[in-house]
DNA sequence: TAACAATCTTGTAATGATTACAAAGATAGT
DNA sequence: ACTATCTTTGTAATCATTACAAGATTGTTA
């Protein structure tokens, strides 16, 4: 089992505040929970999780967080899955991701450094995604 | 400038034939712009492109034919960009991508060997995507 | 070559994620 | 407390994609 380390709503309400934001309810909300569960989770994941313990949660709030969060580059948007964007914290290391095509579980993977250099010389690159795709451990368990 | 080959219809109409599906004209219209153009274009793009030669072109004929030679292995889907699924080329050396952030041009890229080996042992991954994103040379010198 | 069955195409209607917008609510600084 | 600014909320719109059913085309068989 892998150990996490939780942010503290205080650690993320500074957090959000040194990016120029106004640490509201929802965006800490949204943040804690990208950071603190780790399951790369879509938008309409997100509103239905904090829905119920914040009833007045709007869906457009949601949406208006991620991308406020995305903007101040606490939050990675990941686009592994055709149709819906799934989110992941940031200030983190260098990661991939794997997506499980049949329990659609998203995995951090490692990432080779120097990926930037594979580029035609002349490109100027700001962002690297490396997605894999496949079957994950327990879902090829559960079906021999 | 790059050497393009031309995929005479007749031999696309093999490759979808052997795929066992019709080749019909639209299919053999669609696989022979992402074949010969390489714009790497959305269904879109390819709906506005055809139309104008086969008027009674429908988008949905367009999706199908995506759908079916992506099913065939003739077409592999790019999700470099959010919100619209790119179309490429399958049968070709592997691969990356890059998207110009100014222009929205896909540009092909060095895939180095092996990046699945970068995978958690125990995964079974069957899909490598590498996406870049940044500005290309002609946007960054009529920029400067 | 006529006829049947299977496959494709087409147009319209539906879906689903995301965005636009305007009004109501909350916050920071004076 | 006052005011300007920022944020949330709900509804309506958008846009790519999909569902579906009817009509057209093709391949096969006789």
């Amino acid at each position: 089992m892998q150990k996490t380390i939780s942010l503290t709503d205080s650690h993320l309400t500074e957090l959000i505040h040194k990016a120029g934001m106004r640490p509201s309810v929802q965006r800490i909300a949204v943040l804690s929970h990208i950071a603190n569960e780790r399951t790369h989770p879509t938008a309409d994941e997100l509103y239905s999780v904090l829905a119920s313990k914040y009833p007045s949660l709007s869906r457009t709030t949601v949406y208006n967080s991620l991308h406020a969060l995305v903007e101040a580059g606490l939050v990675r948007e990941l686009e592994i899955e055709s149709g819906n964007k799934h989110y992941d914290l940031a200030p983190q290391p260098e990661h991939s991701h794997f997506i499980c095509r049949i329990c659609g579980k998203i995995y951090d993977m490692a990432l080779p450094d120097g990926l930037e250099k594979m580029a035609t010389p002349g490109f100027c690159i700001d962002c690297v995604d490396l997605y894999f795709k496949g079957i994950c451990p327990d879902c090829n368990t559960n079906n021999n």
